[in-house]
DNA sequence: AATGAATGAGCATTCATTCAT
DNA sequence: TATGAATGAATGCTCATTCAT
């Protein structure tokens, strides 16, 4: 592989990956096979293999580059931002921006972590995010902003309401991004119980 | 299907569920076969078809049988607690407890919500599991412990966090499940700033 | 593999055995596809890989049995025969026989000679056959029977001229087998020159 | 096909014709690929295709060149030389030297006799090289040199010598080709039993 | 209830060949 | 002459499912 590509061949090559990973989210990764993608496309068979080695690299692909992707856009929206919890709270809305706009991927992060082969590919970028993520919650809570509790649970409590949230809300069409991100950010800061409760 | 099973029918029934479930969680749904759930268990393959129609409804037979399980844990430790905050509390602790004990179902539940084929089938129970929560939320909301968000938002925040947990920390061996609930419960409770912060 | 068969099964597995080994002395190894065969034998393409793990597994199957058929007819004839001179003579009398009788078996062993894959397979076998062979002459120049030349060499040089006349002539049927013999075996003790010419 | 070429066009050709025939005698001509071939050179495939109409033809173009420069270099040595016996010799040490030189040729040579689609290419030259042989042999029985047997048969047996010492002997570089040589003239001439036995 | 054998549609992948540039 | 891209029939192989015993 790694083919030098002309400006036409890169155009095919994203038109599989976006093809493909609508295709994987709402039918499967498994189910969804190849000849369905080129049938899709209208093109051949051996254009796949032109530019992918193989069924299982074509994921590979497209989850390297979501995650790419979505931490650019993170990292973009905090850029600049000193306070740790602003930063936080910033986090959590692009990250719900993205995962809005990039539902299917959002799939297949989930999918990608049930199976061997994929979840490794995952774990790097996932841990970029939680280091970044943790770090914001030890200054907060250096700064006696954030409860003196495990940073690095925080984060994954963190991430877990804004995953969940995320795939029941908008997988329903009942709310809009925003509205969402507004809740997760108070739920994540406040708790249930809420200022001045205990 | 709908068999009269014998005890030992029910026995290799059984068998058939805990190692097919086993095997679907490490190697996943599709790339494990039905020739090697038999193999796994030295028998032919006519057993495997004897007690399931297809291999698709052995995942949902397991997932079904799952969710009835977790539910049953959750509803036997809540009985009789008439404090709401007690209430979610307790169900956080035995879903994280249930969880810790059988891990390789909580990656089936994971994998079958991605699957259009096998979602329907989580979302009875999780409506059930949703709709009881919902309803201590509201009740704490009501005592003026709670405070006062959309009841359904703060359920799934919950449920996000404890999924995420989970999912995190007992995959990695590095806490005991009653650790991890006591950081769960605390977060959900009071969130990142904690009593008396705004 | 390695599995365990019923009468029935054996039967089938000989008939793969038998009739793809037809094929691909007719129409090439490479070129000759499992389709081919399954269809020839009117099974469905299942059956092939019920009892071979591979197409490539399936020559070397061919070409095992091959071999240990034509060492046991070559043991057989040679069995209790004294003079090392004689033993030469009924090797050379019986490989012929086989290759006659198996001739597309000749062919199959000729084409694995030239692939890196099925070499090796031929090895082994090849190597007991030279040590015998080899074994003969030294008894023979020992007694002074058989000139005093590399025995190793000589061996190669009676077995290149047994496969070359067994090819050339009994592919075109212009030959009887024991005629062929006759002349291999003439050769080789008497070269072209024959008694009495320096 | 049958193109008019620059010189550089020939180089190409060349290049294609050698570097293809010593893949095709590594990995065998059915798993070498046409894409394989040209990337060894660094061209494109629209290459291949303009020196060759196929790559069925590739090999069929190899096998013939090489069988000319074969006999070619057999001629050379032997022009002028009027005893037959001596003909004969240097025609085996002059094709020895041959197949030393080129074994991947060899191999090739073998691999073509054993499918109908390349067979029928070495069947002409081999007759020319057999039936020059074969008159040599013919001189010799009438000079009294050679033994009363059938030149055809003789012939046959001459080549089998020559042709498995060169694939056993050279493949393993245990020997030099002179050294082959003598020994394949001393058994061609002379057998097992040498001169004055019977 | 259970087994070994069989089925055959379907899959991922390959590859000789062609085409537009 | 040469290239990168495309074609699509064909291949080896898998696997859920069924059948005969």
């Amino acid at each position: 592989m790694e083919r030098r590509l002309t400006a036409r061949g890169r155009d095919r090559r994203r038109q599989l990956m976006d093809f493909a990973a609508h295709r994987f989210a709402a039918g499967g990764y498994h189910p969804t096979s190849v000849a369905e993608i080129v049938q899709g496309l209208g093109v051949g068979k051996g254009v796949f293999y032109w530019y992918f080695s193989s069924k299982e690299e074509l994921l590979a692909e497209i989850l390297r580059e979501a995650q790419l992707d979505l931490r650019r856009a993170q990292r973009a929206v905090i850029a600049g931002e000193p306070d740790p919890v602003r930063r936080i709270e910033m986090g959590i809305r692009s990250s719900i921006d993205w995962l809005d706009a990039n539902r299917h991927l959002a799939t297949l992060f989930q999918f990608a972590a049930t199976e061997t082969r994929f979840a490794p590919i995952l774990r790097a970028s996932q841990e970029l995010t939680h280091n970044d993520l943790t770090q914001h919650v030890k200054d907060g809570i250096i700064d006696g902003r954030i409860r003196d509790a495990d940073p690095a649970i925080l984060t994954l409590a963190i991430l877990g309401v804004v995953g969940n949230l995320t795939r029941a809300f908008l997988a329903t069409e009942r709310a809009r991004a925003d509205e969402v991100a507004d809740t997760a950010v108070a739920f994540c800061l406040q708790g249930l119980l809420g200022p001045g409760q205990a």
